[in-house]
DNA sequence: GGTGCAAGAATGGTCAGATGACTGAGACGT
DNA sequence: ACGTCTCAGTCATCTGACCATTCTTGCACC
């Protein structure tokens, strides 16, 4: 049984199954040095002879940390380690996103809040003027959204949301902040579609604190920035803990 | 060809393999609920017919949704969806403490310094008095730990300065910003071991800093307690800034 | 009737082999 | 030099068989 020599070759780790023996194997090539950023594996059925598994097996391992983020097939071609960069390693974060239960909904903008309050101070210091244009032009067209009304196209509002948020994650300089924010704010898309449904009013609303959220990046002034992300989320926050119990009730700004 | 069909049964889910069929026919079943905490789903057999799928391609699928922490696969029993908690779905964000590229180390400390500074002002208005008598156990752990110098237990060391900050995080009341903290701090043994090791004065200076992280706990004020956490875990970021082109140059708090 | 144990059924875990789909490199033609 | 085609290499998928583990059920004993 392969099982047997694989754990008394690595010791220290232990392997429950071949498929661990596999995700371990790579993970400590990765560690140790053997594997970067960008590189090639071995083909399938080299790496499954080397760690002692069935291609199968090494199969099951390989789209675990693919998922992970950690690495990518290409049909054809080979098995990389990604760039490992925070934006690879923090987009299974959006599972979260997509699939906690109401009950969590506010302890989940709770985190949010305090991440986007952040980068909003962060942003407010760094933003260029082409940054600043861009979000102006975001809003504008959510602008545009709203003079439709009643026949507003609500896919179209929240996309313009999610880029108005990512936009100044992204201006705030810290990758892995920005990743974080990227994947639990761009993966909520169905849920806040139906807020937006329910709840009319929240769209204006909504549309008037992204205004006075970027007039303070404008200012270039971190705390009133942040101040004014944290009240915009709290709101949704808020509503999100008082209705816990709704079907579907996991709002978002 | 079963992708075609499969994609005619699910219009707007662009699979891209059959893998990705799985993945999105099972958080389909939760979304939808048919499936939710605790479910146990099909057999193998059975779920990879309904999903049109051969089992080797379904087991793929099966194991890339059991690293996020989605199902988990009793071998005789079957396969369940977890509990959905934040502490499950947020396990997977370990990766990125255990592998992400030195470059970055300064950006997820960023990020633990906001979180973390954040759980301690919401765990001074929350700590009872015995979780402080936990944390104050700790601390005495770690003196003990220091009167035995030159010859300390570092390991100890590192499990006791987990355990502190862990402590914090739940009592905080917020899952989801406990799990992520847990995720972050949890998983960078091996790193914080290589710290320690090489930068002996760094443990005491640790202890103090813990102390009076404790010391404003124990006085239930938030934003004192803010501002020692984010102090403490600053100094940290500051060096691993200063370092991030050293090799295993990721210290933490 | 209650308890414990063994056997069998159910189910996930693994392997091997075959075939299909895709990619990149090299050869060839213009 | 550039574009196109072919082929070898490699991942993607399927099938079938066997192994390992867990749970359920039946039976024996008290």
């Amino acid at each position: 049984m392969t099982e047997t020599s694989t754990v008394d070759e690595q010791p220290g780790i232990p392997a429950r199954s071949q498929t661990d023996v596999v995700i371990a194997g790579i993970k400590g090539m990765i560690t140790d040095g053997r594997l970067g950023p960008g590189s090639r594996l071995p083909i399938e059925r080299d790496l499954a002879t080397e760690l002692g598994v069935s291609r199968g097996s090494l199969r099951e391992g390989v789209r675990a940390l693919a998922i992970l983020g950690v690495l990518e097939t290409r049909q054809g071609d080979g098995t990389y380690v990604t760039s490992l960069d925070p934006e690879r390693l923090l987009s299974p974060l959006g599972i979260l996103a997509e699939l906690h239960t109401p009950a969590h909904a506010g302890h989940l903008l709770a985190v949010r809040r305090v991440l986007e309050a952040e980068s909003a101070a962060l942003a407010a210091s760094a933003l260029t003027d082409e940054d600043l244009a861009a979000l102006d032009a975001i809003l504008d067209e959510v602008d545009g959204i709203l003079a439709s009304d009643p026949d507003m196209d609500l896919e179209r509002f929240i996309d313009t949301d999610t880029a108005f948020h990512r936009r100044i994650a992204q201006a705030s300089g810290n990758p892995a902040l920005a990743g974080m924010i990227d994947s639990l704010v761009g993966r909520t898309h169905r849920a806040r579609l139906w807020r937006a449904i329910t709840e009319r009013g929240t769209v204006r609303e909504t549309q008037g604190e992204h205004r006075a959220i970027l007039a303070e990046l404008k200012a270039h002034d971190p705390e009133r920035a942040r101040i004014r992300m944290a009240v915009h989320i709290l709101g949704v926050e808020e509503f999100a803990t008082a209705h816990a119990g709704d079907e579907a009730s996991d709002p978002a700004p």
